[in-house]
DNA sequence: AACTATTTATAAGA
DNA sequence: TTCTTATAAATAGTT
C-alpha cells in the first residue's frame, strides 16, 4: 500500500524503517484486535523491536503457566513478557 | 476492505465468520512477517480459533524458556504451543 | 475457490 | 513529527 509498491526485504534506511515499524507495527496490533473480535478467536502478539523495546496485545483470555518453578494466571501477554525477559 | 463496512463486532453467522477467520488469520500472518522483515523487528504471534485449532507465527529468533521444571531452547511458537497446552 | 467492488493500510510527501 | 493523499493491498460479499 502507498505511493509506492516496497519490497518485503530490509529497509535500509534507519529512519524510514523505524518510521514503517511504527506504523505497521500500529496496524498489525488493530488487526490482531479485529480478528480476535470478529471470530471469537484467542490472538497474542509479540513484538520487539530491534532496540529491544516491547509491544504485545493478546485477546482477554486468561492462561496458566509456569516459569521458574512458581505458576501463574495472566493474559498470555504477560506469559510473552516472562518468557522474552527471563 | 470489501463490498460492505464491516463493523468490529462478533459475527453472528458461523460460516461467515468462519470465512472471515480464514481470510483475516492468513492476511494477519502474512502482516507479522512483513513486519518482522522489513523492520528487523521480532514477531511472534499466536491465534487460536474458537475450535481450539492453533496457527502461529513466529520470526527466525530463538528462545530460552523453561516447562515443568525443563528448559528449552526454541522459536516462540514453539513457547506458545506449550503455554497453550500445558 | 475465484472474483471484484470497496474499504483499509500505508509509502511518500508536506 | 504529525498530517495529508495517492496508491497498493486486504477483504466482504458475490458467483
Amino acid at each position: 500500500m502507498g505511493r509506492k509498491k516496497l519490497e518485503i526485504k530490509r529497509i535500509e534506511n534507519k529512519s524510514s524503517r523505524q518510521v514503517t515499524f511504527s506504523k505497521r507495527r500500529n496496524g498489525l496490533i488493530e488487526k490482531a484486535r479485529q480478528l480476535s473480535v470478529l471470530c471469537d478467536a484467542s490472538v497474542a502478539l509479540l513484538v520487539v523491536s530491534a532496540s529491544g523495546k516491547l509491544y504485545s496485545f493478546s485477546s482477554g483470555d486468561k492462561y496458566a503457566f509456569s516459569l521458574s518453578g512458581l505458576s501463574f494466571i495472566s493474559p498470555l501477554s504477560l506469559c510473552f513478557r516472562s518468557l522474552y525477559f527471563s
